[in-house]
DNA sequence: AGTACAAACTTGCAAAATGCAAGCGCGATT
DNA sequence: AATCGCGCTTGCATTTTGCAAGTTTGTACT
């Protein structure tokens, strides 16, 4: 799908800055793995590759999802945070959740996330935002 | 992204499904908009091109989320509607547009669905439910 | 000091998905 | 009988992805 440059659709809108796949797992990663690091994400059981995974977290610190923070003199100090517009999406990401966990039968309940989501969802969500600081922007 | 054949977190279950933009849009118009015609898809803003979206039918009927029905000798009666499970994606599209009204500064407010979406989602939900009678799975 | 290792990318290339234009078969309309 | 609208399919150029390999910079060990 072609970006666009504005679209009176705030669904368009939305899709256009995260809507392909990877992003998204991005994200999860983020808000609910409190992963930070390149080489954390690279580690998710979705395996996505090297070029991919830069390109995706160079377009959401383009976009003002992610802050991306160097370690002067270190590469490996190299972080990336989520912004306020990326905190937002909690509700998208547990909407899609339930609605996962609602049809995939496969889905690995031990995860102690999961059945905090199903009993405790707003709970969970203020769990997680403790995550992250005052980011306030 | 390569489909998985199963996933154990919920979000890419749910991403393989529907996680590419084109579907979402195609899932907006029929929940949101009450489309059901191919020529009613195609008319959308998005532009979307005939391969693109047969393809995109052909596979949210695969997937379940969507149901074919084909007038007897008479092709401009084909229809395609949505089952209970694409009706949960409700929340889900809600939550989005929630995010997009949020950030999108050229989203149109005189759509009466976006002030309607903030200021009473649950009516609005039962509403649009209404287009869809019976579906029960 | 020298070697090894790791972290964060970049590059090259094949394979898949997309965008666009054109065409096709069928029933309804004129 | 001819045209039109509808729901597609086909072909082909362009773009995006997937995978493997390589590069650069700092860190750790001997």
């Amino acid at each position: 799908m072609k970006k666009r440059s504005s679209t009176v659709c705030p669904i368009v809108y939305a899709l256009d800055i995260w809507g392909d796949p990877w992003s998204l797992i991005v994200l999860r990663d983020v808000l609910i793995h409190n992963k930070r690091h390149y080489r954390e994400f690279l580690a998710s059981r979705e395996r996505i590759s090297t070029n991919i995974l830069s390109a995706r977290l160079q377009s959401l610190v383009e976009a003002g999802l992610l802050v991306k923070t160097e370690g002067d003199s270190n590469r490996a100090q190299t972080m990336y945070r989520p912004t306020q517009q990326a905190l937002d999406l909690f509700p998208v990401i547990f909407a899609i959740m339930h609605w996962g966990l609602k049809y995939n039968p496969n889905t690995d309940m031990t995860i102690p996330i999961m059945q905090e989501l199903v009993t405790n969802e707003k709970g969970l969500e203020q769990r997680l935002l403790q995550n992250f600081g005052d980011v306030t922007s």
